[in-house]
DNA sequence: ACACGCTTGTGTACGCTGTTCACAATGGCA
DNA sequence: TGCCATTGTGAACAGCGTACACAAGCGTGT
């Protein structure tokens, strides 16, 4: 934020700004456009700062793909959140799954850098609880699509006997199609048809869990 | 292949030996690890004679994932023709739509670095038709996809108002079960647990499309 | 047969990157 | 007040993609 010069030989808070740096430039160009001299720079800083806080440039990567994460759980929420309150328990569980996948779809198409640093970036499932990569809920978009996952068994819509593994198959559908076309071999889809694809995938991954 | 230090001034293919270069490359650290000035290197050739047959490092990355897709082809080829010929109509067709998500889970299992080359690199849809990114048989695997699918609108296992964009679904669900183990959150999961959830994966897409 | 000229490979050079090492400023604590 | 761990700086290195000018080889037309 502050380009001014700083009058102090400290900073203050570089990490910060480094991340903040790097979350702009992945928001610009995805996970490979984070470049780690570029950051120093932005921060108004030399290039080697940066080693006092991160040990590599993959590490700065990691904690911008981080953050990204929580943004991605953050617009989950919100769609979650949005899900109207009238509905039938049934109708509401089928709803919040359908939700978790609009937002996570949501987030790759309007911010499609950020989400390639969010999940095609080292960073394994072992912690995917990670508060810092939750959103202002506390959940992380993992905890919130097992969250809709045990809602539908609780109503019945799912047979307890699928349940194991459903988030891998949930998942795997949303997340071929963001990857598709953000940076696939769909690259040129046309949005709108991106759009009803997307729909059309949620009404795939309902009927078929 | 030939590493002896080429009498000839000309080389006689370079073209050939650095895509060969690229592939190595590719093979063992996906896209981003084909350098240019490397595959030059492997060719016995300076750097700069790489640019009298690709404009651009992007080009030969390019050129490295249509070959890539071909090997796909190929492996998604190899598993069709291994279904059993006794089969029903009706169990054929479900068995090609099987064949095809195992061979292109399969593939990237077994050369991640190749898989992700293929298709996580500019090359739009448009070019799916391309000779260059077939198999053997002459189809690439977005064709034989289709193939699969009509296959199950003409047995009646697909109604036929839900066969457009049913590509779409499908190959959204393998393709992101797989970035997912390769390069994703999912990246340090059990091989053997991996294998079920790709073999769950196909159930639900069969199930639900 | 020979010279012309297009194609293909070479050499040198530039700016960019990540990273290492030795050094300097700073501020908290004894 | 003086010490010293922390945090920033400066210079340097190898490797990358790429541009430009030049050289070697081959095909072709006369």
């Amino acid at each position: 934020m502050s380009s001014a010069p700083r009058a102090n030989y400290r900073h203050g808070d570089l990490r910060a700004a480094l991340l903040d740096a790097g979350l702009d430039m992945a928001r610009e160009g995805g996970p490979d456009a984070v470049v780690l001299r570029e950051a120093t720079r932005r921060a108004g800083v030399s290039p080697n700062a940066a080693y006092r806080h991160f040990a590599d440039r993959t590490e700065l990567v990691e904690a911008v793909s981080d953050a990204a994460q929580a943004l991605v759980a953050g617009a989950i929420e919100a769609e979650w959140d949005a899900v109207p309150s009238r509905l039938s328990e049934k109708e509401a569980a089928h709803a919040h799954l359908a939700a978790v996948g609009r937002g996570y779809l949501g987030f790759a198409r309007d911010h499609p850098g950020l989400f390639r640093a969010a999940f095609t970036v080292p960073s394994d499932l072992e912690t995917a609880l990670d508060p810092a990569k939750a959103g202002p809920g506390g959940r992380t978009s993992f905890q919130l699509l097992a969250m809709a996952l045990d809602g539908l068994v609780a109503v019945g819509a799912l047979p307890a006997e699928r349940r194991a593994g459903a988030e891998f198959s949930a998942w795997s559908a949303v997340h071929g199609l963001a990857m598709l076309v953000l940076e696939g071999p769909l690259r040129n889809l046309d949005r709108e048809v991106a759009r009803t694809a997307g729909a059309r995938l949620i009404e795939m991954v309902d009927r078929g869990l």
